[in-house]
DNA sequence: TATGAATGAGCCTTCATTCAT
DNA sequence: AATGAATGAAGGCTCATTCAT
């Protein structure tokens, strides 16, 4: 398992803080390598190439991210309160990690195709976590069964994700985690007058 | 008027195509210049430097994008037909330029943060259209007031951007345009069943 | 007679002018042509490309230069007199014009070797104005005559050219044309007790 | 201690020969690397930018001009005979070394006022060496005491720089060596018979 | 395993000069 | 004579990756 080895955690480490402080761009190997502590060309004997190690960077804080989330959630009795608890896992774990945030929301979308399509691939099993939800609240008579579920899915974590961009790019200056009850209801409840 | 002058136009449209058919990063000045059919120099009488090639194509087409949906929208009478036609709208003038679809929802992102500040003040008008539309609807009580209206719009943005995304992403394989009126049943009705 | 054209006048003093301001390498035509309110095209009229238009600058200054100086040191008797008053006009011409100063002493020398032995053409008339006086002198057993001329022509323009660059260099803080006495003596007596 | 690392000589001595062959100009970064037989981005490993080649160029080689004429003047026993030995020291050593002749008297002056500021703080030690015999000639009532410092000081490195120039652009095609004892008859006596 | 010096391909931008009007 | 839009060659510098130690 290679992130039992201590440098590849070291790593990983470092490429999210050098990339949440000088952007995707301005984070070269090197700069990522003296902050781990360690010489450029050890870089490459954990990682193939650079791009690696940032896809391994989504996959390592991503799988995390959603570990959290699934764990809360299997918690949670029905599906209204398990998109609750999913909406208030997500923003409070981006608000608890300000680089993090930073490197999710902005810096990694500065990258090729290549990258973006492994960033999805890594992101499916959140999308997944989505779907089963709806699906439980539709078999629970919850949610509505006359719309395609990844058309529901894409406005939630449309709506998710658009909402923490706004707020990283706002500086951070509001409280992410209140806005979680509003935004179930408008989810839930949509923009109409009931 | 500096897009009276036939090669700006000339450039704006090679670089959309060079972006789309290359990605951002291996976009060259050069291949851009070439495909307009000007000298690499030509480039830097009309443009500041290449960032400003990319600001100035999101200005153009974003402003005709935003024109458009406006006109369309303001011969609706209520607000809930309006924020129809926009959705239609919107994923219609994607659906219709290919190129334009994958340089907006994928190739510009991949800008630094001075880029996409840039894009943000361009993007402004279409959240202002939105905004409008969201205030049109609470004023008819059509739409509820119990939510902020910028909490309402990154609902609205985030649910039609994450959509046009996922599609461009699966290679336009399916009919975004025909998604219009469920995305715009979600938005308005939400995920429950009334 | 080119210089009887008004535009070809224009064009030397404003490069006169945009060279003493921006420096040798910054002094781009189409700036020269915008100080002297003609189209970059128009240069290309009167001279034969850029180095023609410093040469031409060179010629033309250095010209006025030398006149000056040979007048002036025909009204005196005697060659030790003719030398103060060349060391004088020398000090004084380049003392009334800045910009002239600036040009001759620190821009013109950043140039290839073309241009160098160009100028070095131009300026033999006022070499060959030193030889003159250096020869009279002789003849009127004021100079010595046991140290060719060459070499005694090399020490006094070598040390008027090295005094005016200091001064140049010092930003022109101290009085030029009160050192010529001083620097007149310098030459005759030498550095020795008598 | 840099220059003990051997890439860092061997690219001063590539860029000596590569700018005296070629100009300042012409001397293209690649072209020095391929002279010193490294990589072009090897360069800059050892060096800020090109211009820091240019200065350390300077720095290393005068280092040594003004080393070799300290040792030797310091073994003479008055001013006079100093300054001979200086004169002596400065025409051999630019005698025998036909390129850094060209680069110091030809290719270094076609610098940027930064570039010239640098050159002149690394030709200081040069001119405190020339004020301190003139000052041991005072004091030894061999030379005169009515005339600035400074000013003798430009008199004999204007006329020494100006005889090795005049040499250089002749193609060095007389004996420069032997005119030590007239150069420095001309500054020590002047030009009046005694 | 680990190092870090060395590599070299790659690109944006400038600006002297031209030429159709 | 005059214009000025257009040209396109040229080069300093970066940085991901390699490899001898």
């Amino acid at each position: 398992m290679k992130n039992n080895k201590p440098k590849y955690k070291l790593i990983i480490d470092a490429a999210v803080d050098v990339i949440a402080e000088n952007g995707y761009h301005a984070s070269q190997v090197s700069k990522i390598a003296k902050k781990a502590g360690v010489a450029d060309g050890t870089i490459y004997l954990y990682f193939k190439n650079k791009e690696d190690i940032l896809v391994s960077v989504f996959e390592e804080k991503m799988g995390q991210f959603i570990e959290q989330i699934v764990t809360a959630t299997n918690e949670r009795e029905n599906a209204s309160e398990k998109l609750l608890t999913l909406i208030e896992m997500h923003f409070s774990q981006l608000a608890a990690n300000h680089h993090l945030a930073i490197v999710t929301q902005l810096e990694l979308r500065q990258s090729n195709l290549s990258l973006r399509q492994q960033i999805n691939r890594i992101l499916k099993p959140y999308l997944v976590v989505i779907d089963e939800i709806v699906k439980e609240g539709v078999e629970e008579k919850l949610f509505r069964s006359d719309i395609k579920i990844p058309l529901i899915r894409q406005m939630i974590f449309g709506t998710l994700d658009e909402t923490v961009t706004n707020w990283v790019m706002n500086e951070e200056k509001y409280d992410l985690i209140g806005l979680a009850p509003y935004v179930h209801e408008l989810i839930t409840k949509g923009v109409s007058v009931k």
